[in-house]
DNA sequence: AGTATCCTGGAA
DNA sequence: TTCCAGGATACT
């Protein structure tokens, strides 16, 4: 699902594709649909500016003279952000359309509805709770010793930690169950009982696996696509995601796959300790 | 700190 | 027909 490596694509894709086009004009075959929220129709005649993203929350700026807003959006687990020509099928679900200076169109849909499009002020993005309460980017500003102080602080199971928006923004259940096969850490270990060295293993697996992510496009294991409708690569690189009862790459093992902060959690019983 | 909740489609 | 997918929040 959409997780850090999967909304910087999308990210990514706007800037190239977006950014400078303006929006002409506004259509909602959902009326009424909960997923939006703000005055969306103030977005006709504004060009899109920025685009930033804090965790897993995508903001996209839009400017004309001094009027400044932005477009915060979710995708949770289904939604979607699709760049589609003027002629071209609009996707099921479909909650908003920006239909575009260039015809085309910027369409947010999202089949279970837990996602959000909300329009608010530029200069109120800092201060929306989603974004005052998330820990650090882990492929920005942080270092083995912030990391060091959430786990040693802390006695739930490391996964639950990793999964924490709070202690760290961006990370989900796949790069979660990713990073711990990697550093052979049992996910559900308590996470201030990690001896230092297999902590920083934890730490630089993180980012090896973050990064890769992003350099491959993010994962389609299930429903994401990026901008352009186009699936990420990442799912045909997993070590352990989704490979319950098959042997552990590294030590032949049968995966286990049990419950974990009520997600799915996949992990090798034999090297991961 | 752990769990129910939102929601729908696809798989078992 | 039931179960499962899981991001974030509101509960307990």
């Amino acid at each position: 699902m959409p997780e850090l490596p999967e909304v910087e694509t999308i990210r990514r894709q706007l800037k190239e594709h977006v950014i400078g086009l303006e929006v002409t004009s506004i259509e909602f075959p959902d009326r009424g649909s909960k997923v939006l929220k703000g005055a969306i129709e103030d977005l006709i005649g504004m060009k899109f500016f920025s685009t930033r993203r804090f965790g897993k929350l995508l903001v996209v700026d839009l400017q004309k003279n001094e009027k400044k807003l932005s477009l915060c959006i979710h995708l949770k687990m289904t939604g979607r952000l699709t760049l589609v020509d003027s002629q071209e099928e609009i996707p099921s679900h479909t909650h908003v359309i920006l239909v575009l200076h260039n015809r085309k169109k910027l369409v947010f849909s999202d089949m279970r509805q837990f996602g959000f499009v909300h329009v608010i002020s530029t200069s109120e993005v800092s201060q929306i709770p989603f974004i005052n309460t998330l820990g650090k980017e882990p492929l920005k500003d942080f270092t083995f010793s912030d990391f060091e102080k959430i786990c040693r602080h802390s006695k739930r199971p490391i996964k639950n930690l990793l999964l924490d928006q709070r202690k760290i923004a961006g990370i989900g259940n796949i790069y979660a169950c990713e990073c711990l096969w990697i550093a052979k850490i049992d996910p559900r270990k308590e996470s201030s009982s990690i001896d230092q060295v297999k902590l920083h293993e934890l730490f630089q697996a993180i980012e090896a696996v973050l990064q890769e992510g992003i350099a491959r496009g993010g994962a389609s294991d299930n429903t994401y696509r990026n901008l352009l409708g186009g699936k990420g690569k990442y799912q045909n690189f997993f070590k352990v995601y989704a490979r319950a009862s098959k042997p552990c790459l590294r030590c032949k093992t049968n995966i286990l796959r049990i419950a974990l902060a009520g997600r799915g959690t996949f992990f090798c019983p034999d090297c991961q300790k």
